[in-house]
DNA sequence: TTAAATGCAAACTATTTGCACGTAA
DNA sequence: TTACGTGCAAATAGTTTGCATTTAA
């Protein structure tokens, strides 16, 4: 019989049971190095195919935030994404797309199939650590300040 | 004298004035293309330098919509990206972040530094001869549909 | 004068592909 | 039974790095 769709393979059952544990959003590679844990004969590969699988079965989300590599995400509810600029962590962070849509106007004729909102900063984690940097640089005063790049790029201008 | 920060170069220049020459926001191998036909003895790593100092200096923004190369755009503006799905463009569609900000409850302690929202979908063009071929493929009723994948992983279960 | 930028080549990381074999449906 | 999936290895992208030379400020 010809099912003419995806199947239901341990490996896949795996590497989805993998992104359910711990929703910390791994790479590819660090999906493989799990499941190796498990499945020692598993390969690169296989991942990739059974990630792609699960995506496009509508169960896990592709998360990409910046040149690093592409992240999995199994929370299909509606949320989005912070990703900590400091520690590289990303948080899932709930969000109503309806009101959202409502601040977008999106040019006739475009079809909307996705809203993906992205914020990028200081988890609570990074912030109170730095903030309590500055605190202590401004008690003592005698911290060597790290070099600060001038953008004097700012006043270029394109060539006629 | 030290400067202690960016320096104005011709490649520089040139590859701003790229991004902003058709705005159509380039991967770092495309921007290589154009500056070659201008600076042949320009280098790849001169390229990605120029960028990365771009991105730094806030005259650019990179975009990373996929699993694909880094894009680059030099709107500065409030807006978002629309990334069609059916031909790979990306649209800058403006919106407002303040009302966008509202809408979203950040845990305490985060700090947000920069909202992203990225659309997906159709763009005007590839929506309308999709539109199309639907109607003549209704018109007709003859035509072979293409192998439709069922999510059968759909049913899937983490492993207890 | 000199730290920063360039060009080139080599290294790396992320992802994809081809193919023989295995297996879910 | 058979189209789809797996594992392995090799191939491709995409991006980064080391280093000798050049250059903006």
């Amino acid at each position: 019989m010809v099912t003419n769709g995806y199947r239901l393979t341990p490996q896949r059952r795996q590497v989805y049971s993998i992104l359910l544990d711990k929703r910390d959003h791994p790479t590819a590679n660090e999906v493989f190095i799990r499941a190796k844990q498990v499945m020692p004969d598993i390969s690169m590969a296989t991942v990739y195919n059974c990630l792609d699988a699960l995506v496009e079965c509508g169960l896990v989300r592709q998360v990409n935030l910046d040149r690093s590599a592409t992240r999995f995400c199994p929370n299909m509810e509606p949320h989005c994404h912070f990703f900590c600029e400091k520690c590289g962590q990303i948080y899932d962070i709930d969000f109503d797309p309806q009101s959202m849509r409502a601040n977008v106007t999106i040019p006739a004729g475009f079809e909307v199939a996705h809203f993906g909102l992205a914020l990028r900063g200081k988890c609570v984690h990074c912030a109170s650590v730095s903030n309590l940097e500055t605190a202590e640089e401004k008690r003592s005063g005698d911290e060597t300040p790290m070099a600060v790049k001038e953008p004097v790029l700012s006043d270029i201008a394109p060539r006629r």
